[in-house]
DNA sequence: CACCCTCGAGTTCA
DNA sequence: CTCGAGGGTG
């Protein structure tokens, strides 16, 4: 879907933020004009800070509204004091911004009602960088210069002879005696990286975006620094690089169109991009936009936007200019990739495993498409290496487009409230003190597996998870329901250990606080009282007569899974129909038969969850294959587990490890006593797994993407059942990639590699009839 | 000791 | 889906 590649901003919200900044930015560069040029004052001093404030706090909620020429960049005279000042021969002009390809198309249709005819578009990347204005005079370079407010600019000459590929002298002949040349420079993202390492493993501040290394690298003073620290700043000017997409004022040029510029200036010695196109249609510039909106990562630079000019140079004089921009040329901006947002706290987490883990809690921010409110920080030492304060003002990205990264602080922004996070010494949900699992380790643990609220909720919940007994009906929300004590009483569960236990009756009271779903604060009534559900029970419907529990349909049975327990079976026995006025949800029966459906999984999945460290679906099968049955694995000496293959000698501890814990072993009796079954039937006990055979034998594929026919489990069982082995990552091992529609970074990979890429027909043929069978 | 792989965690969407 | 951490293997 081509909204997804290009996600439109039909955001209402964004439109009139959109004209406050436009409003405001005029009004305060109209104010600072009268008051540096004219000796006037319009306005109170109080005035003019809060449309500064009011401004600023616009821009960062929207960056992309920030225009380069916007008083917040130059406020202050900080760098202006630093550089000294110079008046561009020509005003250098920003351009109009477009949000959405129907705002590009409307552009388009106006530029060509306005022309009378069709219009031929030059659409090029806009760079994420730093404008600068090159003066030649008589071929040498005799100055650069920023953008500054467009009039007036800051003279970077010195710094800018340092970058490689802009010429202190132009090649060739046929250039005016005078002339101005416009660019954009910028800190290629692979240097950026580099860079970055360098400061952190240096102890030195990171960088939030190239853009900022840019602009931090061309503004360094050579003064008051010694030789190394020269040597050092040279460098770092060494590796920003520039591009030219304009010239100034040029009386007779010899060509006619903006594409024949790009020719001239390259055969000037001037560095080009290779990255433009003339599109004979608004709709071919639609394509430019959406196959870079695809393939941003592709390109060396960032980049913010495209840039569509008209091409016939004739009507950029036609269609003229405003003050600002002119009309003859567009930024169609992106949806950013990175915002700033507030982080409003630091809050750690328990999981499953009593790992403690900080977490950004951030005012909720719009990023590529979704809007996020929180961000995993990994552990105390990554909060520390990014540098961030709490109530600082955060750089925020999707990592892969798809998980939200705090990348790091805008000191900029500071005002001295900000305050360090302190790892808590106790866990937040328990109370018991913190600790290393083992020597040297970073990560904290809460070491009460047992009983810590938030590992038996994490533990419950785990058991239902697709890679472990996959009980539709028991995720995150029942598991919590379930752990939670029902005041004054203890919760139906304080240890998996009587999951299987469970009965439609243990169910039934249950009562869940409802909670607001932005602030996350419980929901109150009017009467002040808590707000309550009861997701296992619902009302008795008085009308359409007695309750019956037949007729709720079962989740459809696992296939292959012999007599599946219906609902009605669920209820016999002594049966539990409720109280007067209310009976089992659908959710309480579903929950209950799919329970009793997990009973007989497969072993692997039943020791997938236990929980049991580093023993995950890949070592559980291992196992699994390879004992048959859990007595057997207990049984089995730390040498005997670990022969098998893919597991060591730390996992046959983990193993030895957990078998020892009393309540552990209560887990095992209870659920064999509920009925789980421990052992694969027909397994003719502990030896060396089958030898594979079959049509993948000795292959290893990997399945990614939405596989036509095929989920991505079964994909992966059906791996496994030709004999194959089935990877979760594409590496030079693996000898094929079935990949369909939605394939990421893994077909990337195996582009990378060199790896076979086949389609889901292609896969089915693979699986049936081996390797052979594809040629 | 590299490499390659798996585990575990957090997050967001339809 | 991606990352860091850490295990297993050659």
């Amino acid at each position: 879907m081509a909204d997804e590649l290009v996600p439109q901003h039909a955001d209402p919200a964004l439109a009139s933020a959109k004209a406050e900044v436009d409003e405001l930015t005029s009004r305060i560069l109209g104010l600072r004009d009268a008051y540096y040029e004219r000796d006037e004052v319009l306005v109170s001093d109080a005035d003019y800070d809060a449309m500064m404030r009011r401004l600023e706090a616009l821009e960062q909620q929207y960056p992309e509204l920030q225009s380069q020429d916007s008083p917040t960049l130059s406020v202050g005279g900080r760098a202006a004091t630093l550089f000294d000042p110079v008046r561009h021969a020509e005003r250098m002009l920003s351009l109009d911004n477009v949000f959405s390809l129907d705002d590009f198309s409307a552009w388009a249709t106006k530029v060509e009602r306005d022309s009378g005819r069709n219009v031929d578009f030059l659409c090029e990347l806009k760079i994420d960088g730093l404008a600068i204005n090159l003066r030649y005079e008589n071929g040498r370079l005799v100055s650069a210069a920023t953008r500054g407010d467009g009039v007036v600019g800051e003279d970077v000459t010195e710094n800018v002879r340092y970058i490689e590929g802009i010429p202190a002298r132009l090649e060739g002949s046929g250039h005016p005696p005078l002339v101005e040349v416009r660019g954009e420079i910028f800190f290629p993202v692979e240097s950026f990286r580099a860079l970055n390492a360098e400061q952190a493993a240096a102890g030195e501040r990171v960088f939030a975006n190239p853009r900022n290394a840019a602009s931090g690298s061309l503004r360094q003073k050579a003064e008051g620094k010694n030789e190394a620290g020269l040597d050092l700043m040279h460098r770092r000017l060494s590796r920003l690089r520039m591009l030219v997409h304009g010239l100034g004022a040029w009386e007779n040029p010899p060509v006619t169109t903006q594409s024949e510029i790009y020719a001239v200036l390259a055969s000037w010695g001037l560095p080009t991009s290779r990255h433009f196109r003339v599109a004979r249609s608004s709709a071919e510039a639609v394509d430019f936009i959406e196959y870079y909106g695809e393939h941003r990562d592709s390109v060396e630079h960032e980049i913010d936007g495209i840039v569509i000019k008209v091409d016939e140079l004739a009507l950029h004089a036609e269609l003229g200019a405003t003050s600002r921009a002119p009309r003859w040329a567009i930024a169609y901006k992106y949806p950013p990739e990175q915002v700033n947002t507030k982080l409003l706290d630091i809050v750690v987490s328990v999981g499953r495993t009593g790992r403690a883990t900080p977490f950004a809690v951030m005012e909720p921010a719009r990023v590529a498409g979704s809007v996020v409110r929180q961000a995993t920080l990994h552990n105390q030492d990554v909060v520390k290496a990014k540098g961030i304060l709490i109530g600082d003002t955060v750089v925020l990205r999707k990592a892969g487009d798809v998980i939200p990264e705090v990348l790091g602080p805008v000191l900029e922004l500071r005002d001295g409230t900000e305050r360090e996070f302190v790892m808590p010494t106790t866990c937040p949900e328990c109370g018991t003190p913190l600790a290393p699992a083992k020597e040297g380790d970073i990560d904290l643990r809460c070491p009460n597996a047992r009983s810590c609220p938030a590992q038996v909720r994490g533990r419950v919940e785990h058991v239902g998870s697709r890679g472990a007994l996959d009980v539709e009906g028991l995720g995150e929300v029942s598991a919590a329901a379930l752990t939670q004590p029902l005041v004054p009483e203890l919760p139906p569960l304080t240890t998996e250990a009587g999951l299987f236990e469970l009965t439609l009756a243990d169910l039934f009271p249950i009562e869940v606080v409802v909670r607001d779903s932005e602030t996350g604060l419980p929901k109150l009534l009017d009467d002040g009282s808590l707000k309550v559900e009861t997701p296992f029970r619902r009302n008795r419907q008085k009308r359409d007569g007695e309750f019956d529990p037949t007729r709720v349909a079962p989740a459809p049975s696992a296939p292959g899974s012999a007599a599946a327990p219906t609902a009605s079976s669920v209820i016999s026995g002594p049966a539990f129909a409720g109280d007067a006025d209310s009976v089992p949800s659908s959710q309480a029966i579903a929950l209950i038969t799919n329970l009793e459906l997990a009973k007989t999984k497969e072993l692997w999945r039943i020791l997938v969850s236990l929980s049991i460290r580093h023993v995950g679906p890949v070592a559980a099968r291992a196992l699994a294959s390879y004992f048959g049955s859990l007595d057997a694995i207990r049984a089995a000496t730390r040498d005997e587990l670990a022969a098998v293959d893919g597991v060591g000698t730390i996992i046959a501890d983990a193993l030895l490890d957990w078998f020892e814990v009393d309540w552990h072993q209560e887990i095992i009796r209870r659920w064999a006593d509920a009925g789980v079954q421990f052992s694969t039937p027909g397994h003719p006990g502990p030896g060396a797994a089958a030898a594979t055979d079959g049509p993948l034998a000795g292959l290893t594929v990997v399945a990614t993407g939405s596989l036509d026919g095929f989920t991505r489990e079964g994909a992966v069982e059906a791996i496994i059942a030709a004999g194959g082995k089935s990877a979760s990552s594409v590496s030079k091992k693996t000898d094929f990639v079935a990949a369909g529609p939605g394939a990421g970074s893994k077909l990337t990979k195996a582009e990378e590699l060199g790896v076979r890429i086949i389609d889901a027909a292609q896969f089915a043929v693979l699986l049936k009839g081996g390797p052979t069978a594809l040629d």
